[in-house]
DNA sequence: TTGCCAGAGTGATTATTGTCACTGAAGTCG
DNA sequence: CGACTTCAGTGACAATAATCACTCTGGCAA
């Protein structure tokens, strides 16, 4: 009975990772069409596939990143963090996108670093650098991936740092909304004060801030939610 | 005589152009040591050599980039521009080094853009993009050091954002000075209007903080020029 | 020499953001 | 159902930075 019963269990966990590898192996495809067949079963072949919960940690501030990452499922966030702990949002991590900091290794200890934390559920996979770095000459398609993962980040990047080099802390915000409607849509689960961390502000700024958008009509406010009407009438 | 003079001068020119050309493959070999010699052929065969003055627009806000640049000589700034023409210093291209951006070829038109301009009297070589495409898959070495170029320019570019993001005005101009350094030496032929203009602020604001720098011993300021006595002392 | 001008110094004022201190309000868990 | 915790709102104030309005100065050119 006992024997039976754990008999049972065992098959259907081992139908259930079976399945889950074959549901992966069609997201795959379908997120990185551009990949060649023989790239894609390497991927699968040799990458460790990683089912993270909410508010999980991938990379941790300070850490030696020693594997390539990509999103298969769910939402990462990628933030960059000073000695004291402050924060800050570079970008996110949707489905068919790869950290281009961990393609590039750039693990050299630095006094501020990089932290990526999942937002939602998601499925990741991971492959050690000592084989992406043979992918490279192997598969064209790895290296034009990463050349694009490259330029993508990079151009984030650039505009980050434009907005908070050019514009205002409203703007900001306003600008940081969007970019939250893009991967959440219309209604945010977020707090003022994480808020507050991904523009490395104060959460009074924000919540003052908040309130003036939701007086114009923009957004509508609620506990740990905020609902985005409409923000393209502010700022041009 | 008229006819003597002019074929001096012309042979005169040639020589010249010879001495350079020759000059410019020794410092090509001892810039990208890492470069196999077929690479530095084809760089010296296909590029083209461009000297340019200091001040020298080589790249300006919203243009179309079409060529890689590699710096042989003098100094490159690489800054950032929105739209209302306030400006930002992303970094300094070296004598070895190329333009990430270039190299991307991220020059989707987006509201703020790049510019690169010659801090000094400069040597670059320019190679179309249709070349160094094919270059990526012909010449390996070509290929590490477009990912090492990027990796850098990545690393780089975070920095900049850090002392944007956490740091307060007063900090960041030590840190401004304390990278011209690097770049110029101790003695800075710059005015506060330029330095106010790569850390995007005011005249007045950069005026007042290298007054004080100056009262605490660490610089002495002088017409259009900044010596640098001693900025470790600053901040830890 | 004189006049001009860009660069630099400075005070006064305003705007923006950060900090402190506190009050409610909305869950949530025993 | 309280007791507790987290989140949000707000006034008061401090600190930082931006802006305005000047003056001063050194160097250069007519």
């Amino acid at each position: 009975m006992t024997v039976n019963s754990s008999y049972e269990q065992c098959t259907l966990v081992n139908k259930a990772l079976i399945f889950d590898m074959e549901l992966t192996a069609t997201k795959l495809s379908a997120l990185f069409p551009d990949m060649e067949q023989a790239l894609k079963d390497a991927i699968l072949k040799e990458g460790i596939i990683k089912t993270v919960k909410e508010g999980d940690l991938l990379v941790s501030s300070g850490q030696y990143i020693k594997s390539a990452m990509l999103v298969i499922d769910g939402l990462v966030k990628v933030s960059r963090e000073d000695e004291d702990g402050k924060e800050f949002l570079m970008y996110y991590l949707e489905p068919g996108s790869a950290c281009a900091l961990s393609l590039l290794c750039a693990a050299r200890s630095e006094k501020s670093a990089i932290s990526a934390k999942a937002v939602s559920n998601a499925t990741i996979i991971t492959v050690p650098f000592v084989l992406t770095e043979t992918w490279q000459t192997r598969y064209r398609t790895w290296h034009e991936f990463v050349v694009a993962t490259y330029r993508k980040r990079f151009e984030e990047l650039l505009i980050t740092l434009d907005s908070v080099a050019f514009k205002s802390m409203d703007e900001r915000l306003v600008f940081y909304l969007k970019r939250q409607m893009k991967v959440s849509g219309k209604l945010l689960a977020i707090s003022h004060q994480e808020i507050a961390n991904d523009l490395s502000t104060a959460r009074e700024v924000v919540s003052r801030l908040l309130k003036k958008l939701e007086q114009s009509g923009a957004i509508v406010l609620s506990r740990n939610h905020i609902e985005i009407i409409n923000l393209d009438k502010i700022f041009d």
